[in-house]
DNA sequence: GTCGTGAACGACATATACTATGTAGTATA
């Protein structure tokens, strides 16, 4: 479903940066335009194959012109403005401002004095050591390029990390930084902090007496490749893998508004420096301060600085300039979930691919405080699935470990079937009655297309056992992308039916995405946030399917397993809608 | 380029750090 959407976002970024080299001007209003629409079509969750100009138009940042280019894309498969664009600044020369360290104006400037049209054309212009004849360049330039032209032809094109690989890294970070003497706080922040699905790169703030302190324990640290840039407060190191870590230190007393800025998103932080204008302040990472005396308003804490700008505290997850602010200034931010009271999709030692025993997953679980769970074990139409029998001891073993148990925690003998080919589930369909909770995901055929994806999964759907689909769509970040279906038949299907979807905690999956959750947003279709565990610490990845959802703004009502324990029993026990 | 106001045109433009150079470019949120 996301296809037409991301076409028509990469045809606006390249837009974006041809006109960068174009104009030779990253901040240009053109460029700025391109960069409005292409947000805004990000946050548009409807579908844009469906809409005439008008309709493209009612878009946010989508004017007259982008709505052509946008039909002309859809129709023609190409856009005439790009298309000359691309024959003016070829691929080549595009690949020259994606050194770092060179933008629009070196790109010029190569060009134009050196006839430089190709890194290999660079790379003979180093030799030749012509460089040196430009302006504004020097010996450091040409050094600084010949290694980041060795640099690229080691490690190829630099590529968005996926929150999976980029998160424990930071974790790791974090918990060593908050080890060395004199640091009092150290706390993720950019894209990580606000769980976008992949980030650029780690954005850490510490807080510290002796910043040079913590620069020298950050370019020691063994994850530390290489040193790209060391200042007084903030240094920039490169991992073996190529992940960029930005370490900042700041003021106990300036906390506030480094987390901020550092958080972003940019559009977010342009936002409020703008509002703050407008109220006769100014915001940076040190404070927020009024333009007449220079008084310092707040920049101890975020909340204190919204609070002064008017605007109550917005979460982190929020913060895209996906219409938070309008929100907040109306005061319909969407609310926060509650605690997560119960975890519907994890697996035991019994099936091939889990770790921890059946006690062991009770046990993590009701230490968290759930009040419900399902044991979901593979069934046989998946690889590490068992058969009938090993289920029926599994459910001799629920059924007496719920008897010790109590009423304090209702424990569901599960199963996750497989979605096969066409939409045909595991065993029959007395035998699936058997089980207290019956999830359905797909695992398999990933390439089908639309029509047969949508066919199988409305199929399960169907299932009268069927109560809620494990990660719908089977894409993994940054690896495999989601199975092609009609959302809009999907999201009617499970509507109709009471089937519920999942909210995959696990990182790699974060499956429903955000996209799709505001997608069914509006419509009466329930979610249950899960872990996926396989191992008794990973049902700590609930937590991770909770902040995707809120990320989202899926209204607490819609999630059966956040904030009350016995809403979440009422829904068990109410069963499947229509069955 | 978009958007809002008024039907063609002006407004839109945050704030800083670092680097290599001698004022500007690049990068970051």
């Amino acid at each position: 479903m996301a296809d037409v959407k991301d076409d028509v976002i990469e045809m606006l970024k390249e837009l974006t940066e041809l006109t960068i080299l174009d104009e030779g001007d990253p901040q240009s209003f053109r460029v700025r335009a391109y960069e409005n629409a292409a947000h805004g079509i990000g946050a548009f969750a409807g579908d844009l194959a469906a809409l005439d100009l008008k309709g493209l138009q009612a878009i946010d940042n989508v004017g007259k012109s982008t709505a052509e280019k946008i039909r002309e894309l859809l129709t023609s498969g190409k856009v005439a403005k790009l298309e000359a664009l691309r024959a003016k600044h070829p691929a080549s020369v595009v690949a020259l401002m994606r050194l770092p360290g060179v933008g629009p104006k070196a790109v010029k400037k190569l060009r134009e004095e050196l006839d430089v049209q190709s890194l290999d054309d660079l790379r003979a212009a180093l030799a030749a050591h012509r460089l040196a004849e430009l302006k504004g360049f020097g010996p450091k330039s040409e050094a600084k390029l010949a290694e980041s032209l060795a640099r690229l032809d080691a490690s190829g094109a630099v590529t968005r990390t996926p929150i999976s690989v980029a998160l424990p890294v930071a974790n790791r970070l974090v918990a060593r930084l908050l080890e060395v003497p004199g640091v009092t706080h150290a706390e993720t922040c950019g894209s990580l902090r606000r769980f976008s699905e992949t980030v650029g790169d780690i954005d850490v703030v510490v807080v510290a007496k002796d910043a040079a302190v913590v620069m020298d324990a950050v370019v020691a640290m063994p994850v530390v490749d290489r040193v790209l840039g060391r200042g007084d407060t903030k240094t920039s190191v490169v991992t073996p893998r190529g992940l960029q870590i930005d370490v900042r230190v700041v003021a106990a007393h300036q906390l506030g508004a480094a987390l901020l800025y550092f958080t972003g998103s940019k559009s977010h932080n342009v936002k409020l420096r703008t509002r703050a204008l407008a109220r006769g302040m100014t915001l940076n990472e040190y404070a927020l301060t009024m333009v007449e005396g220079g008084k310092v308003v707040a920049s101890e804490t975020e909340e204190q600085i919204y609070a002064a700008l008017g605007l109550p505290f917005i979460s982190p997850l929020l913060r895209e300039d996906c219409g938070e602010l309008e929100a907040a200034e109306a005061g319909i931010l969407p609310k926060p979930l509650g605690p997560i009271v119960g975890d519907f999709h994890l697996h035991t030692s019994m099936s091939g691919d889990g770790h921890s025993t059946l006690e062991e997953m009770v046990a993590g679980a009701r230490a968290r405080g759930y009040r419900a769970m399902a044991v979901t074990d593979h069934a046989e139409g998946t690889v590490s699935g068992v058969g009938r029998e090993r289920f029926l001891e599994q459910r001799a073993k629920i059924r007496a470990l719920q008897a010790q148990l109590g009423d304090s925690f209702k424990l569901l003998h599960g199963v996750e079937l497989n979605i096969g080919r066409d939409g045909e589930l595991d065993y029959d369909l007395e035998f699936r009655r058997g089980f207290d909770w019956c999830l359905a995901s797909v695992h398999d055929h990933l390439t089908l297309d639309r029509a047969a994806q949508t066919k199988r999964v409305v199929a399960a759907m169907r299932d009268p056992t069927v109560r809620m689909i494990g990660h719908l769509t089977a894409r993994m970040i940054g690896g495999r992308p989601p199975i092609d279906l009609d959302s809009d038949a999907v999201l009617a299907a499970a509507e109709e039916t009471g089937t519920a979807l999942e909210i995959n905690g696990a990182l790699p999956r974060l499956d429903l995405s955000v996209d799709w959750q505001r997608r069914a947003a509006g419509r009466r279709i329930d979610f249950v946030l899960d872990s996926d565990a396989h191992v008794v610490d990973e049902l700590e990845r609930a937590r991770y399917a909770k902040l995707n959802a809120e990320r989202a703004g899926t209204l607490p009502a819609r999630v059966v397993n956040a904030g009350d324990g016995e809403r979440l029993l009422a829904w068990l026990a109410a069963g499947k809608r229509g069955v």
